[in-house]
DNA sequence: ACCTGAACACCGTTCAAGT
DNA sequence: ACCTGAACACCGTTCAAGT
């Protein structure tokens, strides 16, 4: 049902529901706490049955969230490879807008630490990209010298989770701007 | 409800009941997925009732269990204070050890994932007892100079959550103890 | 082709009755 | 003083009826 290439396109009134009732759940997620379907739907104008008319269940709406976190995500890796100079800090910055990409996203942050593996899934091509990207990145980094030799693709999404909690948690003396650079200082060679 | 200091000891067979209770939500939690109440009761041999009794909701439960988990992890903390000898390692060890106590207690893990601000106000006596022996390990690595000077004490807390993220999520290509290595490379001066 | 919302199912929580 | 489990409440999900 997820506007999954090929299928026909979906009708006017559809298309529009769609985008309000995931616009109502990034706003409830945004404004803390817990969020109901209910809720989502009421806040989007539709009945319930709408919701689940476009998504299967509950984790396949944070599904789509998450899908379409890491299309900005993967814009921002895009960019970072086309600088040519400075592979290092081309990687750096790249972490660093998509750390600042998910402080503004509250639902992305709820389906990272509470979703299971199934709210990933939606977004499996998205990841492997996310994943290709990197891996050149990662891969120019280390030919200039600059990245700790035993640093690796996958490291960058572990990081960055370990990051996204922080944000997600934000308690008391917390600043997940510093802990990203305390990971890319030991990061760098 | 929850033994705190003063009051009267529990009947025997509520001290039963209670530990019974917190093992049993420990067992569920590390087969993994979703544990429920009446799950957890019946694997005690207790009625739902009587876990309610001992613990106002389920996350006061979950706040337990992080209480339990907290003094082990002060106990790490304790031990490496005994240390004379090299203060960043023994920083070092002791969080990785805290680490390495995570990793084989889902429960807590689940908790510092999912769980809100009310779960750890279960352990706050416990967090307090956290941040005063971080300090000073903190400062004793400081005035070694091995500790990267704009290090702070809370950084710990926070850099273990990233961590315990990655253990939690535990996806392929990951390894929490690369993680933890990488943070505490960025660390060392 | 899509929408609605009452009805159902599941699980957290309560409470009257029991020992 | 503590325990039990049926009953209740809440929220995710379904589906018959509507446009």
């Amino acid at each position: 049902m997820q506007s999954q290439g090929y299928e026909r396109p979906m009708r006017a009134d559809a298309r529009r529901n769609r985008a309000r009732i995931m616009d109502a759940a990034r706003e409830l997620f945004a404004a803390g706490g817990e969020v109901q379907i209910d809720e989502v739907a009421r806040r989007a104008g539709v009945g319930v049955g709408t919701v689940y008319r476009h998504f299967p269940d509950k984790e396949a709406l944070m599904g789509e969230l998450v899908r379409a976190r890491f299309r900005l995500f993967n814009e921002n890796l895009a960019a970072a490879l086309e600088r040519e100079d400075r592979p290092f800090d081309a990687l750096a910055e790249a972490m660093r807008a998509n750390a600042a990409s998910v402080a503004e996203d509250a639902a992305t942050r709820f389906a990272f630490m509470s979703g299971g593996e199934r709210v990933f899934a939606h977004a499996a091509v998205e990841m492997e990209e996310f994943m290709q990207l990197t891996t050149a990145l990662v891969a120019r980094a280390h030919a200039s010298g600059e990245l700790r030799s035993d640093f690796q693709a996958p490291d960058v999404p572990m990081v960055m989770c370990g990051v996204c909690a922080t944000i997600d948690k934000g308690a008391a003396g917390w600043d997940w701007r510093r802990h990203l650079e305390l990971v890319l200082s030991g990061m760098r060679r």
